[in-house]
RNA sequence: GUGGGUGUAGCUCAGGUGGUUAGAGCACCAGAUUGUGGCUCUGGGGGUCGCCGGUUCGAGUCCGGUCAUCCACCCCA
C-alpha cells in the first residue's frame, strides 16, 4: 500500500498552488501599505503557551493540539494559531519595553487535532497580522479595513458582523448575570450546559434553535459595556460607516479564544458550508501583560487561507516561451539556448526533435505566448522561428534578436 | 469523540435480479502524405474493481469486518 498525506492534511499542487502564491502575495502587498512587516515565528512552541493564551477552557487547547514531549524532554506543540506566537515573540525581543507601535503580518500552517470537513483540515494556512501598542479604536477599523481591502481584491462575497465583548471591567458581571440566567432554564441543550461553566458566552452562539428562543430574553452583552467599551464601540461603527463599509451588529459573536477584548469582528461567507467564517479577529489588551510583558493593547485578524481559496478564481493567461526543434542535431543547441533565454523569462523546451504541428500543440498546452523553433531552415541560416500564439504572426529572427525580444 | 453518505482507469462516473478477456467521457501518447496550434477523426498505453475474510461451481455485484474519504455535530480561520 503506497503511502499516502495524513488525515486532514492536503498537497496544495497546481493549480491551486498558484491560487495560494497569488493570494499570499497580494494580501502581503496590502498588508505592508498598512506598514505592518513581515514576522514569522516558529511552528512549535511549548505547550504552556498556547495554554495560558488561548485559554484552557477551549477545545483547541483542551483536545486539538498536536502536543508531545521532544526527545529533551520538553513539553511542546504544533501551533494552533497565529497569535500566540507572535506575542511571545514580541515580549522576548522587548518590544512591549521599547514602546511604540508595532505592527506584523504573517501566514503559515497550524495545525489542529479535529475532525475534517468542508474548509476544515488538521493542517491548515493562515494569513495573519497583529498591532501592538495602539490602543486607538481607529486602529480596530485599520484593521477591518484592511480585511475588507484583501477580501475585496478578490472580489469575493462575505457579510462583516461585528461585535464588542467587553474588558475586564464590564465582562465579568455580565458572564455573572448570564450564568444565573442559565440556570435557571434548565431545558438549554448538553451543550450549552457544559459551555454555562466552560465559558459561558459561548452558549450564545448555540446552533439549537430551542436554546435560541431561550436566549432572545437572556441578559444583552452590549447593554452592559462599561463606559469606555461603549464609547470605542459606537466610534467603530461611527468609522465603518463613514468609509461605507457595511456591516451588522451581532450580538451573538463571540470568539473562541479566551483573550480577545472589546471588538470582535468576523468576516462571513454564505458559500462555504458549515466552516462559514473566511476572517475573524479582534482586541486583545490583556494577552501581552498576562504572558509577561509590559501591558501594550493589540488588536489583530487571521484569515483561513483554504476558505479563501475557495472562493476565489484565477484565470491563467499565456506567457512565456516554448522552444524545440524539428532535428535531433539541433537539440543540443536549442538547450543551450533555452538556459540562456531563462535569464530573462519563462521558457520551456522539448527535448524531443518534433515535428512543427507537434511543437504548436504543446506550446499551446503549456500556455506558451511564443512558439519558438529551429528547423532546418534556420540551422542552416542561424535563425529562428518564432510565432506569437495569442495574434497568430509569425517571423523569423536572428538568435540575438531572440534573446534580446 | 458522535452520526450519515461514498469507495471501479490520472479525473468524473456507467456496470438490473452474482455468469466468459470490466466499460464510457475527459486527460495522456502517437498518427491523419512529409514546416503551422486550440476543432474533428483514428489508434495506443493505463485498472490488485479500497483492503481482509465469508457465502457460491463462479463475487465489481451478496454478507461481515476493516481502512480511507466526504458531509454534519462539536469547535473554529
Amino acid at each position: 500500500m503506497a503511502i499516502k498525506a495524513l488525515r486532514g492534511m492536503k498537497d496544495i499542487l497546481p493549480p491551486l498552488s498558484y491560487k495560494y502564491l497569488a493570494f499570499i502575495q497580494k494580501a502581503s502587498a496590502i498588508a505592508q501599505n498598512y506598514t505592518f512587516e513581515y514576522i514569522e515565528p516558529p511552528l512549535l512552541e511549548e505547550t504552556q503557551l498556547f495554554k495560558r493564551s488561548v485559554g484552557e477552557s477551549s477545545d483547541i487547547v483542551g483536545k486539538e493540539m498536536y502536543q508531545f514531549i521532544d526527545k529533551g524532554g520538553n513539553d511542546v506543540c504544533l501551533r494552533p494559531e497565529g497569535t500566540a506566537g507572535v506575542v511571545r515573540s514580541f515580549i522576548e525581543h522587548k518590544l512591549d519595553r521599547q514602546g511604540g507601535v508595532h505592527r506584523f503580518y504573517y501566514y503559515g500552517s497550524m495545525f489542529r487535532y479535529e475532525r475534517p470537513q468542508k474548509g476544515r483540515f488538521r493542517q491548515f494556512h493562515q494569513f495573519g497580522v497583529e498591532s501592538f501598542g495602539e490602543a486607538s479604536v481607529y486602529e480596530d477599523a485599520a484593521i477591518i479595513l484592511l480585511a475588507k481591502e484583501i477580501l475585496d481584491s478578490f472580489d469575493i462575497k462575505y457579510t462583516l458582523a461585528i461585535n464588542s465583548i467587553g474588558c475586564p471591567a464590564c465582562l465579568p458581571t455580565y458572564k455573572k448575570e448570564l450564568v444565573s440566567f442559565l440556570t435557571k432554564h434548565k431545558d438549554i441543550c448538553e451543550d450549552c450546559k457544559r459551555r454555562k461553566d466552560t465559558n459561558p458566552i459561548r452558549v450564545l452562539d448555540c446552533k439549537n434553535a430551542t436554546c435560541q428562543e431561550i436566549y432572545n430574553e437572556a441578559p444583552k452583552l452590549l447593554e452592559h459595556l462599561c463606559e469606555s467599551c461603549q464609547r470605542d464601540f459606537t466610534k467603530l461603527q461611527e468609522i465603518l460607516k463613514a468609509e461605507n463599509v457595511e456591516f451588522v451588529i451581532d450580538e451573538r459573536l463571540v470568539r473562541g479564544l479566551d483573550y480577545y477584548t472589546k471588538t470582535a469582528f468576523e468576516f462571513i461567507s454564505s458559500e462555504l458550508g458549515a466552516q462559514n467564517a473566511i476572517a475573524g479577529g479582534g482586541r486583545y489588551d490583556n494577552l501581552v501583560e498576562f504572558l509577561g510583558g509590559r501591558p501594550t493593547p493589540a488588536v489583530g485578524f487571521a484569515i483561513g487561507v483554504e476558505r479563501i481559496l475557495d472562493l476565489i478564481e484565477i484565470t491563467q493567461h499565456r506567457e512565456g516561451f516554448y522552444l524545440g526543434s524539428m532535428l535531433d542535431e539541433a537539440i543540443d543547441k536549442v538547450f543551450h539556448l533555452a538556459l540562456q533565454k531563462r535569464k530573462s523569462a519563462k521558457l520551456y523546451v522539448e527535448y524531443k526533435a518534433k515535428s512543427l504541428k507537434a511543437h504548436l500543440k504543446a506550446a499551446d498546452k503549456h500556455d506558451a505566448k511564443y512558439a519558438c523553433i529551429i528547423g532546418e531552415d534556420e540551422l542552416q541560416n542561424g535563425t529562428i522561428w518564432i510565432k506569437d500564439l495569442e495574434a497568430k504572426k509569425e517571423w523569423h529572427a536572428s538568435i540575438q534578436e531572440f534573446l534580446e525580444f
